[in-house]
DNA sequence: TTGTGTTTTATTGCCTCC
DNA sequence: GGAGGCAATAAAACACAA
């Protein structure tokens, strides 16, 4: 192997400024975490390799300098994909193991599954988003069929309190005036908590209405296609330990970016189911 | 072929934890 | 203070339409 030479990216040196030029004339390669290699170091530790055997390919070096960026193999991906689907963060022991049975840099493959592990955010960004949105449409549907329907009921007892005081005008001797006055009331009074009150706790939190669930009522927060129930990956969801800590801060508890979010919007769907059996019995 | 958008690999700087 | 994680970003590699 021809010492002194150096694994980089020479583009990357331009915005990066990966390389280091000392005034006793070494250099070296400044690896991430300000990490100083020596140049023989970092000779050795060659990124880009294909495969284990290009490691010592003479051929290989002489061909391809400068190193450009090089893709991984389909191999070396499926075993990594394989590796992050068991454990989507990587211990020093498995990295180094890793990192020998597939000919990289420990360091290539700690990148790997940092980028992994951003790529898989992004995606759970955007299925919490159509989560939230269908949640959302759903609702706004709910309410708008059950506002008609406030409407129509109320447009049903005004009709019924002006066909009862018109039966009591005509039977002759006015009844008790206070009996029928009372019953109108009643009924109003009785829509009114129905539709007022109820609607305002159907628009609360639903922690009113949680209490009772109607489990067999559409749970369109937990159907099938469910982040929630689905486990693409079972080492980034819940049901594996390692999960819980991707985020240090806790907003990421491996289930969901916007945890309280759809725990109120399932809460509420509860109510919402609840509301429907009040509404209809 | 070339321009353009997307994906992948890698770096940097900051933050947190031990 | 070092190690490791993440967000932001650069740039090469790739895909694909015109």
């Amino acid at each position: 192997m021809e010492s002194g030479r150096l694994f980089f990216d020479p583009t990357s040196a331009c915005h990066g400024g990966n390389m280091l030029f000392l005034g006793n004339g070494d250099s070296v390669f400044r690896g991430p975490r300000s990490s100083i290699m020596s140049m023989e170091e970092s000779s050795k530790r060659r990124p880009f390799f294909s495969s284990p055997e290009d490691l010592y390919d003479e051929e290989y070096y002489d061909e391809q300098l400068p190193e450009k960026k090089r893709r991984l193999t389909p191999e070396q991906v499926h075993l990594l994909e394989k590796s992050f689907e068991a454990e989507n963060k990587l211990e020093p022991e498995r990295k180094t193991q890793l990192a020998k049975k597939l000919g990289l840099q420990s360091r290539q493959v700690a990148v790997w599954f940092q980028n992994r592990r951003a790529r898989w955010k992004t995606k759970q960004l955007e299925r919490d988003y159509d989560l939230l949105k269908s949640t959302y449409d759903s609702l706004l549907a709910n309410f708008d069929s059950i506002h008609k329907e406030n409407e129509k009921l109320k447009a049903e007892v005004a009709s019924l309190t002006e066909k009862l005081q018109a039966k009591e005008e005509g039977a002759g001797a006015p009844p008790p005036a206070q009996k029928s006055e009372s019953l109108a009331g009643d009924m109003t009074e009785i829509m009114g908590l129905q539709f007022g009150v109820k609607a305002e706790d159907r628009l609360s939190t639903g922690s009113g209405g949680s209490a009772v669930v109607d489990e067999e009522g559409p749970q369109l927060v937990d159907s099938g296609d469910s982040y929630f129930q689905s486990v693409q990956y079972p080492g980034c969801m819940g049901t594996v330990d390692g999960v819980h800590s991707e985020e240090d801060d806790g907003s990421d508890d491996g289930r969901s970016y916007f945890p309280d979010v759809f725990a109120a919007a399932e809460q509420q769907q509860e109510g919402e189911n609840l509301e429907c059996w009040w509404v209809w019995s």
